[in-house]
Parts: structure tokens; sequence; C-alpha cells
DNA sequence: TTGAAAGCGTTACCAT
DNA sequence: ATGGTAACGCTTTCAA
């Protein structure tokens, strides 16, 4: 690989000058400049990170861990998140947990070894453990770099964060199914050990006191957020006769389980079962799916943490600043039951 | 930051034994190890990858290059190159492109800075001029790291690569229309500029031509391989009263498109309308929509991807390795039209 | 306006 | 078995 050294030598100057021009700071001649831009082009140079890094004592690199790639909520986080990050000449370290403690402690080293600028996180899942959080407590703090967190949050938690109005919105979709007549509404809940899920639980509860609605407990499906889970509990609902005249599903993936067993057991959504979710699924959008939700713009609660982030770097003495994506209702038909017959 | 001085200092040694713990290398007396281990893991000392690459002249970084992550074929491959990375204690880079030549550009001279120890690549789709090929096989040359190419290829390309079936899966898809007795079946392309597109318009023809089924300039829809492309080309075949007896969708984003416009104009497939795609759509799947696909395992190529870039590493004299993934054939009864009054 | 030299945190080689 | 030291490719400070 070609470096400085080689192109203060080609362009006949010291390496000291070669750097001035690549920081752009200090006198320099304009035309020894061009000389040495010249010689740069021509040799394609592109000089070491590495090196940088470690003569600047810092890096202009951002980690990112996310739970599972594979929920389209994420990757939209994702893509959120590069828009900035490219806007800003960042280099973006990508890590993926697939909801494991484990390898979160991994990257979470791995990054701190990068000396990463700053890190966007959403902790996995397995959070139910106090050590396991303490162990996260620890790491971060070791990071010596900002933390922002996206969607799940830590217990007393310093780090800035962007959050959903998981109540808030849980509340408003049992609205919608007890404002449409619905005596038995049930719900598939997320892993109730992330406050995420204990949230919207508790919107549904509320929503459903407020208005006098009895909560039956064997209409409570305790879920995990995956879509196998909420397939598998609502084929067991669908095959036990004991169907509730509406569901209200915790997120983008119980939705889509529910839907899949609905199907299967030729259940029509809006027509023979009512069905609101949590987060929209952008495919069944695009089909025009007659799937009603509450929801949110994940693209956007990942600029928004990106540039928490950079705010953050450039502030490091603010205080904790939280922002809380609100919910968008999106009904398609699917809120409704219009069979009364089952 | 804690440095390798630090380190050594509490310890009572010096800067080399530790790094002798630290890379496992040479004579270290087993007591003095456990006394510098125990040190580092009491102040939760990391290595600074930095020193490291540059004092070794040698990452364990990789990037990739991915153009548009809002694909849900490249978030498969995505998640099948990050398998791999964690499992061999690499570093991981993401770039995002959206298709644009001019950001794959700074991504690749940033990947140089870096001194990527090698690269997964998905070229933007904008390769119709040859001197923005001719930039890339530059830019390429110079990042002085092993490249494999994913999904699309260059021309007279050198570089490993893991692709597809495009003709053979056209040719398939096509004869399953063919078979099931339609006489005027359409195409939805992908850009043509794309060999990838070419040779799935290549496959269409060959088996029309094979089977002795003209084929119709009009039913020729000419797509870019997005969504919103292939809907309103769609839109207007449906509105325009001349609608093919089958469409075959040349992706997942084009059969997406299609699906949209049909079921607006309340055009069920399989009944009204036979359709078959290359690419599955997972949540399709998981709903148990009824599209047919000629499709391919893209967590698999991801994983292929990364396995050969890390045997070209180990090897870089081996000679060209290329990988075809083959394609599967999903019926789900989209291929077939019931309704012949239309 | 330019150059010399020290320093960043490691590794690797050579002594001891 | 351990330590000293040069080197990696840059930036930054100081001197000229």
């Amino acid at each position: 690989m070609i470096t400085i050294k080689d192109i203060a030598r080609i362009a006949g100057v010291s390496k000291s000058t070669v750097s001035r021009v690549l920081t752009d700071s200090g006198y320099v001649n304009e035309d020894t400049k061009r000389k040495i831009e010249d010689v740069m082009k021509e040799y394609g140079y592109q000089p070491s990170a590495s090196a940088r890094n470690l003569s600047k004592r810092e890096t202009r690199t951002i980690g990112v861990i996310v739970p599972e790639i594979g929920n389209s909520f994420f990757s939209e986080v994702l893509s959120g998140i590069t828009e900035i990050v490219d806007r800003n000449d960042l280099t973006l370290i990508y890590c993926n947990t697939d909801n494991n403690a484990l390898k979160e402690e991994k990257a979470l080293k791995m990054l701190a070894g990068q000396r990463v600028r700053g890190m966007i996180l959403t902790p996995a899942i397995d959070y139910s453990e106090p050590n396991v959080v303490k162990k996260l407590r620890e790491l971060l703090n070791k990071l010596n770099a900002p933390v922002v967190f996206v969607d799940r949050d830590m217990e007393n938690s310093k780090w800035d964060g962007v959050f959903y109005e998981n109540f808030q919105s849980a509340y408003c979709a049992t609205e919608v199914l007890i404002k449409e007549g619905h005596q038995t509404i049930g719900i598939i809940t997320g892993d109730l050990n992330l406050k995420i899920a204990r949230d919207r639980f508790k919107g549904y509860c509320q929503a459903m006191e407020d208005y006098h609605i009895p909560v039956y407990d064997k209409h409570i499906y305790h879920g995990d957020f995956q879509t196998n889970t909420a397939y598998k509990l609502s084929k067991q609902m669908f095959e036990s006769g004991d169907i509730p005249d509406a569901i209200f599903t915790c997120n983008n993936l119980t939705s889509l389980g529910f839907i899949k067993a609905a199907r299967e057991n030729k259940i029509k959504l809006g027509r023979d079962i009512a069905a609101i979710g949590i987060d929209h699924v952008e495919v069944l959008d695009i089909i025009d799916y007659n799937f009603s939700c509450v929801t949110r713009d994940a693209v956007e609660m990942g600029r928004k943490a990106m540039n928490l982030l950079l705010d953050r770097i450039e502030n490091p003495t603010k205080e904790r600043t939280i922002s809380v994506m609100p919910y968008r209702l999106v009904l398609k038909g699917s809120e409704k039951k219009v069979n009364k017959a089952i």
C-alpha cells in the first residue's frame, strides 16, 4: 500500500506538507498543494484510517448493534441510521446479536477495541436476569463513547434514547377494538420480561378497564414477539373453538404468525375475527392486505437515534434526552368483525 | 483509555510481556501470565484495533456494499454474511449505496482507507456506461484485497462471485406458465442494462420459442426491478383491458408491484390471471399468500460469498471460483388461471 | 511556507 | 522467560 511517505517522496516534499494538505490545516503553497494532490490522485492514495485514528486518538466510526436483522422494523431503523452516517462521512460497524446476550457482550467488546466514536444499541431480548443488565452497564461505561438506545431501554439508564409510545399505542389499538363493539378481546403479548411488552400489555389492560370490558385470562396469549410462537398460540386458539371477537397482536412478527394461523383455519380478518396490531408490515401495505395497526416511522427512529448520537458527541455534558416516537393509527378494515355468527 | 503500557506498569512487567500474552506467542511464565490476565480483566482492557492493525499491517475487517437494504433479498444475504463474520471474529463495515454509483465510489474509497481484509460487493444498478465500470475496476484493483461479487457481476471480472441461475430459473418459470396452457404470456422485466435482467429476459424468450408460443411486444413490460415501476406498468396493463393470460415478474419487488396493482383492480391471481415470479417474499410465504415463484436461498448465498472470501484470503493465488446458486420452484397456485372468461 | 521529530498503541525482533 | 526498541502511517508541535 502506498503511504504518505511515498507521496511525499514522489512530490518532492516532506510528510508534514503532505499531511497539511490531507488535513487542510496550516499553510501550504498553492502550487505545492496542487502538485501533491495530483500525485495523490495519480496513485489513488487513501490515507490509512488506522494510522489516523491512532495519531488523533479518535475515530469516525459508529457501532450499531441490532438484535434481529430479519425483523423489518430493525432493517428500517438501520436504513435511517445509515442515511445520517453517510451524510456525515462516518464509518458504520454493524453487529447482529440474534437477541443473544453473549453475542451482544462480544460485540460490545469488539466495538470498544475499535474505539468507536459512539454507538447505537437495541439490547438483546434476554435481559430478565439482573446480572446480565449489570454486565451491560459495565461494558457501556468502559466504552468511553456515548450510546443511544433504540426501541428497548435499560433500567436506570443514563443514556439517550429513541423509544415509542408503547402504552399509548396499545391503549389506542385496544380502544379501536372496543369501539367497534367487540365483547371479547384477546391479546397476544410480547415477552413480558421486556418492558416494552409489559407497557403494551398495560395499555391493553387499561383500555379494557376504562371501558369496563372484562379481560379473560384464557384470552391472554403469552407470546414472545416471534412469528412462530404467535403462530402456534393462534393455531391452538382457533382449534380450541374458544375464539374471542378480536385479537390485539403486540408486534409485527406476532401479527404475521397470527395471520398465518388465521389463513390456515380459513378465518378471514375483518369478517370472522377482528384484529389490530402494533407495527406495520411493509409488504402487507404494498399488497394492500387489510391489516389494521398502530405504527411508527421506523426509518425516522433510526435517523433520530443517529442525530441524537451526533448531538451527544458534540455536546457530551448536556442532559439526557429521550425522544418518544408517536404512534399513528392505520385502519384497513381488519378491526371489524362482520360475521357475527362465529 | 487504558493501554498496554498501563497494564504493563500495573502488572509490574514490560509491554513486551503483556503483548506476548495478548498475542499468545513466545514464552511467558504461567504465573505472570495469570497476573497479567487478572489485571486486564480488572480494568476491562481492550487492545486498540487501530494500533494493532497498524503494527501488523493487516486488519480483520470485512467491507460489505449492499445496493438496497430495503430489499429483503439483500437483508437475507447480509444475514448470511454476518453469520460467517461472527464465527470468524471479524469486523464488518456496512455500506449502502442506494444503487448509486457515486455513493458506491465513496464507499469503496472509504473501505480502501480502512484497509479491509476483503470485500463483498453487489454493484449499484447503474452500470450502463462503460466508464463507470472502468472506474469500479480501478478502485477494486487499488483495494489490495480480494472481492467477492454477489448476485450481480461485472464484465470481464477476475473476482470470485456467487450468482444465480438467472436464465434457467426464468426458463423454468415461463415453462410452468406454458405448461399450464396459457396462450398469452407477458413479462415485467428488470432494468435491461443489468446482465441479470437480460439473462432472465432471455430465459423467458427461449422458453417461448422452444414451445412455439408467440411473444407479443405489447406484453413485454420494461421494468427496473423496483416496486413502483412494476406497479405502474401493471396498473396500465389492467386498465388497458389488454391483459395477457399470465405474467412473469422478474424479481421480488416487481412481483409486489404487480400484486398491488392486481388487488387494486380486483384481479385475483390464480383465478383471473396467472402469475409467477423470480424470488420469494418471506412475508407472503408466512401469510400463505398464493404466489408462485422460482427462488433461491439468499441467506446461503451470503454464507457462500463470505466463505469464498475467506478461502480467497487464505489462498490468494487459486483460480477464480464462481458459485451459481440453483433455483427452486415453489408452486402455490398463482400459476393457474381458472377463470377463462377474462 | 516547509521540515524535523515526537508520539499514538500495538507487534516483532533481538538481547539478555 | 523477560525487556528494550524499532517500526507501522499518520498528526501535531516546534523550529527554521
